[in-house]
DNA sequence: CAGGCGTGGGA
DNA sequence: TTCCCAAGCCT
């Protein structure tokens, strides 16, 4: 179409070349299946290839085929996906799976339009999958993508903003060489991971350095622009652990919203300066029908999301009465006595993994449990003290709690 | 459409 | 320690 479309070509040329030699052997790149492409553009979502090169060996040992997918349990694939973030990727490829099984028979569709109406696959994905399973030439714009291409035609704008995105894979689609698009997308991609990175691009090895605006202006390392985020919002709370002979009491989180599906321990939120005991024992009552004995304080731990940080006050309880059941109680909170093994079974965020392994730690070793942060003493997690430098709160006595009246 | 949605690693 | 992310999607 445009004048764009002749050096585009030799622009092409000179990545393939450079792709050949530099490409990594990542281990969905040894077959080249659309099952594989997908799981793998998945789980490399806002994920780091190093931690997915790992996750994705061992999910596919679990779940070799779409079809073994399709077929398992959407806990299985949360327990497969746990520690990787995101779990609304998990559900949503959980349920793609199956769709692709009864409507599609096995067969992923080979165009980015269907490929997009399936769960947990928007633009990007949809252009991935069709150009490096099926060779369509579409313009595959992820966030290593934008950067290079932010810099090559030195985009000041926001590379996030749709206008901008739509601008830039109109120039990839245009680079796109016949025959090659899935060999073009990878390598294009992997320029922006090994070379054109977002910090300290190493400009000296692009073949592209002749060609780069950026580099031309020596604004290489400044674009493309970002927009900054915003501070996590913090957020306390206080944790109960029940003890009931060997096991203990969690809850699964409702399937929507963070950590969808996960279990976690029953926990409550408080105000910042607060030790929360109370409002937890009746938590326990409300929620559960669970009613304690006594709780101390166990642990103290500071977990951080991409827009939250949460405080947590470790409580350990022994049970005295209720919560027989371990069933689905009022409210729709699924909640179980898990033993040791049952807790390993389970999928849990990172936070609250951290809680059940000290749990464990601690009963398997038969040692007392331990006031503990991640800090030395002293520093951080002093019980009276929490959350650290929040402010007030100072010489609180440590929490005891009767529930019995 | 702006904001919710995880985690681990590097500077 | 703190900040910035890393192969986005969904509502």
């Amino acid at each position: 179409m445009e004048d764009e479309t002749v050096p585009g070509q030799e622009l092409a040329r000179r990545l393939l070349e450079w792709f050949a030699a530099h490409r990594r052997p990542l281990p969905w790149r040894v077959h080249r299946d659309p099952y594989r492409v997908w799981v793998s553009e998945v789980m490399l979502q806002q994920t780091r290839a190093e931690t997915v090169s790992r996750r994705f060996v061992q999910f596919l040992e679990m779940f070799p085929t779409v079809q073994s997918l399709a077929a398992a349990d959407e806990a299985q694939v949360l327990k497969a996906w746990e520690g990787l973030g995101y779990y609304s990727r998990a559900r949503h490829l959980h349920a793609a799976a199956r769709e692709i099984v009864t409507r599609y028979g096995g067969r992923f569709p080979d165009n980015p339009d269907e490929l997009a109406q399936l769960p947990g696959i928007g633009r990007y994905t949809a252009a991935a999958v069709a150009s490096i399973a099926f060779n369509r030439p579409c313009p595959a714009v992820d966030g290593n993508v934008a950067r290079v291409m932010a810099r090559l035609l030195a985009i000041s704008g926001d590379v996030t903003e749709p206008a901008v995105r739509r601008r830039i894979e109109r120039h990839v689609e245009a680079m796109i060489p016949p025959g090659k698009a899935g060999l073009f997308t990878e390598a294009l991609m992997e320029l922006g991971a090994l070379v054109c990175t977002p910090r300290n691009p190493g400009c000296s090895r692009c073949p592209w350095q002749a060609d780069c605006e950026a580099f031309r202006r020596g604004q290489a390392a400044q674009l493309p622009n970002r927009p900054a985020r915003p501070r996590p919002r913090p957020v306390c709370g206080a944790v109960a652990v029940v003890c009931r002979g060997e096991s203990v009491l969690v809850a699964r989180r409702p399937q929507r919203g963070l950590l969808g599906g996960l279990w976690e321990f029953p926990w409550t939120e408080t105000a910042p300066e607060e030790d929360g005991g109370r409002a937890l024992v009746q938590h326990l009552r409300d929620r559960f029908g669970v009613e304690v004995r006594e709780g101390r304080l166990m642990m103290t731990l500071s977990h951080t999301f991409t827009h939250l940080k949460w405080h947590l006050r470790v409580y350990e309880y022994d049970w005295f009465a209720g919560g027989e059941a371990s069933e689905k109680v009022e409210g729709g909170t699924e909640a179980v006595w898990a033993a040791p093994r049952d807790l390993a079974a389970l999928a849990f965020g990172r936070a609250h993994r951290r809680i059940a392994s000290a749990w464990l730690k601690r009963t398997a070793s038969g040692l007392p449990a331990d006031v503990q942060d991640e800090a030395p003493e002293g520093t951080r997690g002093r019980p009276g003290d929490w959350p650290p430098k929040g402010g007030g709160g100072a010489g609180r006595p440590p929490f005891r709690q009767d529930v019995l009246s």
